[in-house]
DNA sequence: GCCGCCAGCATTGTTAACAATAATTGTTAA
DNA sequence: TTAACAATTATTGTTAACAATGCTGGCGGC
């Protein structure tokens, strides 16, 4: 694979945002990142102008990178783009989805229901991106693939900020009604109920909480592994 | 406005490609791009950084920038995608389109349609992406109008590649016929001449020939200036 | 005469030191 | 006690030198 230490920083920092270990406003310092990674400035520099490109993080001259922290106008924004994307890939999966894809979406179904039992968020919200990010593979474009990638990470960011009880993508029964459309090869249902379940998502935002919380940098990118050999640096 | 060197150089080189200067596989070396911009090298490779990010360079270890060579697969993948995006971008502006508007985009064709008449390319490209990036502003989504922006600059890098009679987005009657069905606020006819439009312009494409020329960095970049001070590096 | 090899050159990648800017802390006076 | 100011510290930004890699052209062998 692809082990450039570039690269490795910016899947890490997608990785840590999808599961909501790093939250929206959080700084990302050089320093912190090239001795997590050891690897030097140079490579963090890089990693971050990616992300920034990709607005994933803010660069502010002579301040640092910071994770972006969208708006109630970008949450619409990003739900309708969501709408848009998630809907030519649904018609396009119809096409080519093969009973070996519906059995991995059945049990991935069925692990974010158990994770949402157990109250694993991570777990939770890791297999619900999974299902669209999935779905989105099935559709065999990439740049759809490419764009909902970034649409569901910044969904997470969102749902982080802005949502009360903590449903995440959680209407696993959606999901399961969209694998049944995609079995029956049902167009037009399909195409309903995944814009029924994007606007499920939207509705339950709340707008007037914002929480920019702040935590231990290293365990928010590398996972909350038990035992920890320096003290968690600062955020 | 932001004149900070690195997307001094980003903006520069996704125009560049816009207007057809900078064609596929070319070549962006480091100090080329260091001298003409005369910043340091650690610029010149954020801003390359921000591109491969973007897809619109490929970063070859030790090797260098170059600018992308969509396959005939990519393409397609292109046109889907935009006519993913442009439906629902038109379906906004329906609602938010106002008279001044109208009479931009009115002018904007006639300034497509002389420059096609002058065969003046550059002009009659950047009218014509001006058309689909005015749609998508009024859309007011800003995340479409980002996506909507790099798909734009790729077809023209895709009708460089295998347009033999280039006719880039020269369908003026079609974006006549789509300012049209928005005065009339006539939603159906609208999405489907604008997703007509973009099939018209993907089966013009012929993906038997691939024309990957080269040329002078500089003149392709910053315009072909009528004098130059020295002589062209190579690509 | 054609092909492979080797040296020199150009370009990219890495590192470290230094400068500039912002944040923090401590001090002093009202 | 608080507010403003000053000094310190930490962080980012810039630059240059060096290392490593790939490319080019000339040479000799087949």
């Amino acid at each position: 694979m692809d082990a450039q230490p570039e690269n490795q920083i910016v899947r890490a920092v997608i990785d840590a945002i999808s599961e909501q270990r790093l939250p929206a406003g959080a700084k990302l310092g050089e320093q912190v990142l090239s001795d997590l990674f050891d690897c030097n400035r140079a490579n963090v520099r890089r990693a971050l102008a990616s992300l920034a490109a990709q607005h994933v993080v803010e660069l502010r001259p002579n301040r640092g990178a910071f994770v972006v922290a969208p708006s109630a106008q970008e949450a619409r924004e990003v739900f309708q783009a969501r709408r848009a994307i998630e809907r030519t890939i649904a018609r396009q999966a119809i096409g080519r989805v093969t009973d070996a894809d519906i059995a991995y979406l059945r049990a991935n179904i069925s692990a974010e229901t158990e994770a949402r039992t157990l109250r694993d968020k991570p777990a939770e919200l890791r297999t619900s991106q999974r299902f669209h990010m999935y779905l989105a593979q099935l559709s065999g474009n990439r740049i759809l693939e490419r764009f909902l990638a970034e649409l569901t990470m910044r969904s997470t960011l969102i749902l982080g900020m802005y949502s009360a009880e903590g449903h995440s993508c959680a209407r696993c029964d959606d999901h399961r009604g969209i694998v049944d459309a995609l079995i029956a090869r049902d167009e037009e249902l399909l195409l309903r109920l995944a814009e029924e379940h994007l606007r499920n998502l939207e509705a339950e935002l709340n707008f007037d909480i914002s929480t920019t919380s702040a935590g231990g940098l290293k365990d928010q990118l590398l996972g909350p592994k038990p035992s920890s050999d320096k003290p968690v640096t600062r955020l």
